[in-house]
RNA sequence: GGAGGAAUGGCAGAGUGGUCGAUUGCGGCGGUCUUGAAAACCGUUGAGGGUUAAACCUCCGGGGGUUCGAAUCCCUCUUCCUCCGCCA
């Protein structure tokens, strides 16, 4: 949610900025500003009934205890009077708010000045690719076909269990899956990034804190009965820690890493390109995430993109770093680099990581504050990214490692895995 | 699951119908003193709305009610604590 405020002081620049997003938010900025005026006029109509109200009540109180009590009466019939009209300013009053609350929360983020206009993925800019794109010889599998035929994942055992989209990991296979998580975290912590583990479920508050709801609804799992949702990304419980929160300007910029399952219902995606592990309804994600003062906050976008890609670089898989137009952005993001991966046997890159500024988007949601300079409290920028998504990592490996008799484990997890290769020809 | 108790400012902890956004202590900040620091003393110190600035309004876990007036009384929800039961 765009704090107000920047709204009210800066609204061709907001509304210049959203063109980029392929929207004309001309019409529905304008209704905010009159919801606004709206909401202030009546506040102000309610405030001044009350001041009214709190000054008769006080007179009566002093009526009463020099003993003028049939004074007090006339006091007390025009208090009653003040008190209907409070009521039905203060029903306005709630109406107006409202409205003003549905409104803003229609209103997605402004994109960065770096972010291209666009509507689609076509318009993404890539910034960086990798050099080295491995060969593969004929008869190269896709990753399904291997983890079938080294027997590492079993898509039709999770079908029995729960529903297509919820693999089964086996032996080698649940090792290497256990093994990027703890590479991946521990290479997270050396980067200075506290490991958090938060609840994979969560309320309504949070929901609304990270701005999953209430657009995103759909895409999360909810348990009906106790009104919580399963987590789509870590980003939901991590963020939410600091909500309601005012922060000393020391205790910034704050780092958590955090290893979760993610839970996306996915509706209505079916087809050739959700095949195998590149779409899945539960699938494993180490996330980081970073709250900081909005003068650093790029710079800690930096920091985290290089960060990502020192974790490809070291797993050697062929990768390459996107910015995202603004018709491809989240509606929460003000900026967002997407990493992919090279899928040698798909032919085809794969979305592995999303890091992204939200600058004070979130946080305005979430009251996540902290004491400037001056020491007055100010919506602090929140950032996030995957570092990294497993499932299609894991794809990644496998169809980019293949050789005719096996795979080979990347250098760098044989430590995590114990092995060095699946599969015969040592 | 059953029975009791509790929820107040960064923390501790007063406040059971009026001038209480709230006594006090600790902590924080500023100052006096000091070569410097500590101690002592003085001052200051919640959030949001609103205003050029003020005035003013709201907030004592959330929501509702009683009353001219609620931190204080009533209802309800949530959370925490104690005891009992159950349990990885």
């Amino acid at each position: 949610m765009l704090p107000l405020q920047t709204l009210r002081e800066d609204v061709d620049r907001i509304a210049e900025a959203l063109a980029k997003r392929g929207l004309d938010a001309r019409p529905m900025l304008d209704e905010i500003l009159e919801l606004d005026e709206r909401r202030r006029s009546l506040q102000l109509q309610l405030d001044n009934t009350l001041a009214e109200a709190n000054r008769l009540s006080k007179e009566i109180g002093n009526l009463f205890k020099t003993g003028k009590a049939a004074e007090a009466q006339a006091l007390k019939d025009e208090s009653a009077r003040l008190k209907e009209t409070s009521k039905t300013l203060g029903e306005s009053l709630n109406e107006a708010a409202e409205a003003l609350q549905q409104a803003l929360y229609q209103v997605p983020n402004t994109p960065h000045e770096s972010v291209p206009a666009g509507k689609d993925a076509t318009a993404n800019q890539e910034v960086h690719r990798s050099g080295d794109h491995p060969q593969l010889g004929a008869g190269a599998l896709p990753h399904w076909e291997l983890a079938k035929k080294y027997d590492l994942i079993d898509f039709e055992l999770g079908v029995k269990i729960t529903g297509a989209g919820f693999p089964v990991y086996k032996g080698k296979g649940a090792r290497l899956q256990r093994a990027l998580i703890s590479y991946f975290l521990d290479r997270n912590t050396a980067a200075g990034y506290q490991e958090v583990q938060v609840p994979h479920l969560v309320n309504e508050a949070s929901g609304y804190g990270t701005g999953q709801l209430p657009d995103k609804e759909g895409q999360m799992y909810e348990v009906g009965e106790d009104r919580l949702y399963l987590i789509p990304t870590a980003e939901v419980p991590v963020t939410n820690l600091f909500r309601d929160v005012i922060l000393d300007r020391a205790e910034l910029p704050l780092k958590y890493t955090a290893y979760t399952p993610c839970f996306r219902r996915e509706a209505g995606s079916y087809g050739a390109h959700v095949r195998g592990l590149n779409r899945l309804h539960q699938f494993d994600k180490v996330e980081i995430v970073r709250v900081e003062q909005p003068e650093g906050s790029y710079q800690a976008l930096d920091e985290m993109v290089a960060h990502v890609q020192s974790l490809l670089e070291a797993l050697r898989l062929p990768y390459r770093i996107l910015r995202l137009c603004g018709g491809d952005m989240g509606f929460t993001s003000a900026l967002t680099y997407d990493f992919e991966v090279w899928s040698a046997a798909q032919e085809r890159w794969l979305e592995v990581s999303s890091v992204s500024n939200f600058e004070a988007f979130q946080a305005n949601r979430l009251k996540l504050r902290y004491r400037d300079a001056l020491n007055k409290t100010q919506l602090a920028h929140t950032l996030n990214g995957s570092a990294l998504a497993l499932p299609r990592i894991l794809a990644g490996i496998l169809e980019d490692y293949q050789d005719e008799t096996g795979i080979q484990i990347p250098e760098v997890l044989v430590p995590y895995t114990g092995f060095s290769r699946i599969g015969g020809g040592d």
